[in-house]
DNA sequence: CGTCAAATCACCATATATGAGTGATTTGCC
DNA sequence: GGCAAATCACTCATATATGGTGATTTGACG
């Protein structure tokens, strides 16, 4: 190890590991990889088990990752790589477009998602831009993760009765969020009625689930 | 209108909504939308205020809008328009990349984020991409976007706990943790004391609060 | 000028949730 | 064998949430 130099060295060799089941894919990955200069692939496996086994040893700067495997399951993969090594970078490559892959896989820690009709192009100014201190993502991913930030634009909810739902969505009580409103306790017991009413629910846990639902936070 | 197609028929004229008030600049952006085929400025605008006037009229496809200008800011013009036409894609073009001003344009339903140190060219695929169905920002956006989905992997919390968590921070009641879980409510309130003690608060808000600061959940 | 929605505050009553304390069992791992 | 994790039980006091009813002020809109 005292010979390698970290991939955060200007023009370091940047280690990349692959784990993808499909041989004809990782072997395509890996002749990318190889074509252009500035990479080596550390290590290519076609399970999550196996790249555990190794990844604190090659200590790789990016890893690219398929998250249908044999066995443990990508966004695992992920959580555990993670965990072993916070510092590495990994890019999801996958044919799932699904929500559930997609914020599972982020939470997970994935820094990018590529869907599997990218070209061989996009993947490598992907891995680039990973480098960059930039997240790449498919057109589609993006478009996705940019929309579940919005907020519904024509809410039944009045301004201030989404101040209050807000915060009772962020778990605090009535006396905090009379404080933080400027407002008495017993106006935040109003607002939240009336809220109860407009979505048509009788607690705090219908509130905002229908609330998150009908994105009005 | 009758004689206008609507951008989504294919090979119609895109328009597209100019919002900024430095004039150098806007007539920047205009010159590179003229400079090629398709698009169309349908309106200029120097404040959310003059746009909102018009946008009714205007129908435009896109709107690109800096977030400080004189008056109304950014972040609530997007509010505005969105509410006035929900279809409208905005994609912001300012200086700032400061998450509050990131995160909330993107909660008030812009679909693009472009800092101003884009290149022409970046600016003109930004708006195409949009038209393909993508949601295009720069690099260092697109990164702090996806960082925002990371959970901790390295949480003090073991998995049952964070199970816990997860549901107290989406205002979950003891009863419903409980059952969700298949676990006793004594339990839930067993998980609920040792995450306190682990997290050092001695309250929900509090638990909560820290929990999104250190990305427990 | 009248009406209405929104925001504000008050008081009463009850049920539930919460937090703190204490103790205990089982499981699996190293 | 020791330890962490997960499970469940019981008690007690207080905080909180919910429901009901009513009232005032403000600003917008016609």
């Amino acid at each position: 190890m005292k010979n390698r130099i970290s991939a955060k060295d200007d023009g370091a060799t940047r280690l990349v590991t692959l784990i993808e089941d499909n041989v004809e894919l990782r072997t395509s990955y890996a002749l990318i990889l190889k074509g252009i200069g500035g990479y080596q692939i550390i290590g290519e496996y076609d399970s999550c088990e196996a790249a555990l086994k190794n990844i604190e040893k090659d200590i790789p700067d990016i890893v690219l990752i398929d998250l249908t495997l044999p066995g443990m399951n990508g966004i695992s993969g992920i959580m555990r790589i993670k965990k072993l090594i916070p510092a590495v970078r990994i890019v999801v490559i996958t044919v799932h477009d699904e929500p559930e892959f997609v914020f599972n896989a982020l939470c997970a820690g994935a820094i990018g998602y590529l869907t599997k009709d990218s070209t061989y192009e996009q993947i490598l100014s992907a891995i680039n831009e990973v480098f960059e201190g930039g997240a790449p993502m498919s057109a589609k991913i993006a478009s996705m993760v940019i929309k579940s930030f919005h907020v519904n634009p024509r809410s039944p909810l009045t301004e201030r009765e989404t101040d209050v739902l807000k915060q009772l969505a962020q778990g605090k009580t009535y006396d905090y969020i009379a404080d933080s409103l400027f407002i008495s306790k017993d106006t935040v017991k109003t607002h939240i009625r009336h809220i109860y009413e407009k979505l048509q629910v009788d607690n705090k846990s219908d509130a905002l689930i229908k609330a998150r639902k009908d994105s009005l936070v």
